[in-house]
DNA sequence: ATTTGGGGTTGATCCAGATCAAAACACCGG
DNA sequence: CCGGTGTTTTGATCTGGATCAACCCCAAAT
C-alpha cells in the first residue's frame, strides 16, 4: 500500500489515536485496490478476511433472502465498513458492491484483531465507532417501523438538504437504489416524489430542489432521535 | 447494592474479565431496585444517566414518533441495555418499561465511562458486546426489509421453538407486543397465526405447538444470517 | 442515424396489511 | 358471584404499496 494513502486512513477517528508502530504494522499488511463500478467486493455469509476502507468512490451494502434483495446502507469516503464482523471474526451479514469507480483499502482482519488486542487506544476507538454504528441502525429501524414510505422519503430529503446547505442538491445514487434503501419500489418512489410536490419538492432527473423547507418539515416531522446523524 | 447480586452481574461477559477493584468500584456506586410491571424506566431523548442490568423479570424497549409507538426489542435476564448511549454519553434512542415485576441494577453511566477509560479488559468486553448488539439489529433490519409479516412470524416461532427444545412453548409476552415487535397489528397477527395452521402451528392462548417443524421450515426458510442469534 | 438496453415514469390492477367495529374472552377486585 | 377492564378474535372494509405492463428517455454501441 502506497504511503501516500496513510494520512487519509490515519485521519479517521478509528485510526487516529493508536500508536504509530501499530498503525504502520496495520498498513504494512494492507493493500489498496481500484475497483470499477458494480463489483461485488464481499458476499454475505463469507468469513470476514478484510476490514475495508473506502478512500474514494462509493460502496453499497445490501442483503439477500429468498431471491429478494434490499439495499441496507451506502458507504462514502472516508470510512470503513464491516468492522463488527472483523472484530467478532464472524461471517459478513451484508454483501458490498461498488457503486462507482472506487479506491478501497483492505486491511487483513487478523491484523486488526491482533492490534485490537495490543493497542488500548485502538480498542477504545473501536468502541466509539461501533456505538455510533449501532445507534445509526437503531435509527434506521425506527424510521422503518414508525413511518410510511412517504414520510421516510420526506425525511431523507430533508437530511440530504441539510448536508448540502443550498436550495438544491443531487441524489447521491440512482433512484432505484434509493427506493430499495427506503424500503419501497422504484414505481412507488416515483409516485412519492409527485406526492411531495405540494410541499415544494421538485425533481429534475437526479437533482432535487426544496423551495420551502418549513413546508416540508411540517409534513415530515423530522426527529433528532431518528434523523440526526450526530446524536 | 447488596453483595448477593454481585455474582449475577459479574457473570455477564461484559463484567467478567475486568479487574476486581474496578468491578467493586462500579458496584459501590450502583444500586438495585424492584419495579412493578408497566413502569417506564427510561424515556427516549433523555440523557443516559445509568447503565441498566436486568437481574430478573423482563424489559421492553420501544420508541415513539408522531403519536405512533413500536416495540423494538425485549431484554431478559441477565443482560444490560442502552450500553451504547452510556458509552457515547448521548441521549437514549429508545424508551424502556418493565413487562413484569423486575429487579434491575442501575450503574451510573459516569462510573461506567470512568472504568471504561481505566480498564482495558472492560473496554474490550464492551467492544464484543456492542459488535453483538450491532449485528443483532442488522439482522432485525434484514428481517423487516426482506420478509413479509407472515414470514417474520414463522421465523420468529422457529427461533423460539429452537430455544425451547420441545414441541411446545409459551410466548414470552402478550400477543399485542409480539405484533408490534414483528411490525404488524394485533389483528393481523391473529390472522397470521391462522394462516400458519396448515404448516402445523397451533395456538392455545399463549401456548404454541409446532407439530412438524420441517413443514414450517420449508415455508419460513430460516437463514443463519438473519435468525441465528449466535453468529 | 439506428439499434439496443437500462433506468425512469405512468397507468391499471392486485394484494398485504391497516383500520374500524363488534363480539368473545380473560383476568381481575370487590 | 358479578361487573369492569383490557386483550384477543372475527368480520367487513379500506388503503398503501406492490405488481404488471407499456412507454419514454437517454446513453452507449454498431
Amino acid at each position: 500500500m502506497p504511503e501516500s494513502d496513510y494520512p487519509d486512513i490515519r485521519g479517521l477517528h478509528l485510526f487516529h489515536e493508536m500508536a504509530d508502530e501499530h498503525f504502520t504494522a496495520l498498513m504494512r499488511g494492507a493493500y489498496v485496490q481500484n475497483f470499477p463500478p458494480q463489483i461485488e467486493l464481499i458476499t454475505e455469509g463469507e468469513p470476514s478476511d478484510f476490514l475495508h476502507v473506502v478512500l474514494s468512490g462509493a460502496v453499497e451494502l445490501f442483503s439477500h433472502w429468498n431471491g429478494r434483495e434490499s439495499s441496507m446502507a451506502a458507504v462514502r469516503p472516508i470510512s470503513t465498513f464491516i468492522l463488527a464482523a472483523t472484530i467478532k471474526d464472524a461471517a459478513y451479514l451484508m454483501s458490498a458492491r461498488t457503486l462507482e469507480k472506487s479506491r478501497i483499502a483492505l486491511i487483513p482482519s487478523q491484523d486488526v484483531r491482533a492490534v485490537f488486542d495490543a493497542d488500548n487506544d485502538f480498542a477504545r476507538a473501536i468502541v466509539t465507532e461501533l456505538a455510533q454504528c449501532y445507534r445509526s441502525v437503531i435509527k434506521a429501524q425506527k424510521d422503518l417501523k414508525l413511518r410510511t414510505s412517504l414520510e421516510r422519503l420526506a425525511n431523507y430529503l430533508l437530511r440530504q438538504h441539510k448536508n448540502a446547505s443550498g436550495t438544491e442538491f443531487d441524489l447521491p445514487f440512482e433512484k432505484r437504489r434509493l427506493a430499495s434503501f427506503l424500503g419501497m419500489t422504484p414505481e412507488n418512489l416515483s409516485r412519492a416524489f409527485k406526492s411531495l410536490q405540494p410541499y415544494g419538492v421538485s425533481v429534475t432527473g437526479t437533482r432535487i430542489r426544496i423551495d420551502d423547507p418549513t413546508n416540508l418539515v411540517a409534513f415530515a416531522k423530522p426527529d433528532p432521535l431518528i434523523d440526526d446523524f450526530a446524536t
